[in-house]
DNA sequence: ACAAAAATATACCGATTGGTATAAAAAAAA
DNA sequence: TTTTTTTTATACCAATCGGTATATTTTTGT
């Protein structure tokens, strides 16, 4: 069975991970930590090495939350190009999966850590890499089984898809207005139709 | 003339913009804005309330730069369609425009004032429905005058064109990658082509 | 050039920052 | 159950935080 200091851990983190998510590193203090997780400063730098590490794997924390979810409602979906109906769906949900944990960690540390943390940055660089080439296997997969058109270029509607999504998420979470994630959706779903399907 | 202390409040928040838009609110502080300025504490409490209020002056002097130069460009073009195309060409310059001063101020700060300051984030909202509203209104006159479908819907392409737009800016930015905005703004070209143009 | 006013520098304030040493408490091993 | 180890709480550290009072300097109006 898992020891008392992993479940510490695993609480630590996940009761950490909204907070950073919101408040970015700077705008994060070890006080509100320690308030979050109900426990002193003795607990977290007993666990943690500091404040940055608790960030990283805070970070790590609400990518693999919405990672998973990704990957649990596509792993149901045979066909490639109802994956890609099947990955809109799941940003039209997004908001609601992501409000209280405090948005997309995405957007959120892919801004917080630009020009203050290169290696937090470059963690986000390597999520969004992962995903853009995830959905440019999509293509990739429904070009082979003959969904999608020959012609279509998999890398560009792969960085297409996940620019407009990104672009949706931002516009939704800034303006507070789920709208934009929905028609958005919409639009892709337009392309798919039009631009790649056979 | 202008008096010695306008001078040295343009100054100040001439120098001051750059580190608010890079480092957020909470990681930018004062001794960070003396060093900038090359002033003392003394000199921005006398020219300034407090360091709020020159985070707010600082993102309006971030953004008027940005959307003067959009003005500048657009203004010399007639045509509400060759206007779009003119967009989509600042846009294609944007992040030469704007790496000195640490990126787009309504990304940097929509991200960065959303959960910890109201206030700014409304005025990050204004910003964005401002502009964008800029973009329907072209799409609008050129329906009026005949160069874009009847059948277009201008506010629907307004916030299509915008999301795309600030998709592209952060993943440009996020990645270090000039090719999103390149490729995204072309994306825009053909739809400005397929969809708009009657 | 001089006096009045405005702007800037210096020195300081209490509060909070991230982090640590150590003692107390709790869990694990015996 | 006792001992050992691990984990957590307490108390503290120097440094820095945003902000202010005041002295000094600089600008402005005469």
């Amino acid at each position: 069975m898992a020891s008392k200091a992993e479940l510490t851990a695993e609480h630590i983190i996940k009761s950490v991970a909204p907070i950073f998510n919101k408040q970015g590193y700077s705008g994060t203090s070890m006080s509100d930590l320690t308030e979050a997780t109900g426990l002193t400063k003795g607990a977290l730098y007993g666990n943690f090495k500091n404040k940055e590490e608790l960030a990283f794997l805070a970070f790590k924390f609400n990518v693999d939350r919405v990672v998973n979810q990704i990957k649990i409602e596509l792993s149901v979906i045979n066909s490639p190009i109802q994956q890609l109906y099947g990955l809109t769906n799941f940003y039209r949900k997004y908001r609601a999966l992501t409000i209280d944990v405090g948005g997309c960690p995405i957007v959120n540390i892919g801004v917080d850590a630009n020009h203050k943390n290169p290696e937090l940055l470059r963690r986000v660089q390597e999520v969004i890499a992962k995903l853009q080439y995830y959905i440019t296997k999509m293509i990739l997969l429904g070009i082979e089984n003959g969904e999608i058109k020959k012609t279509v270029n998999p890398e560009k509607y792969g960085r297409l898809f996940y620019t407009v999504i990104e672009g949706a998420v931002f516009m939704t979470t800034t303006m507070n207005d789920e709208s934009y994630l929905q028609q958005m959706m919409d639009h892709l779903d337009q392309i798919i139709v039009n631009e790649l399907a056979s």
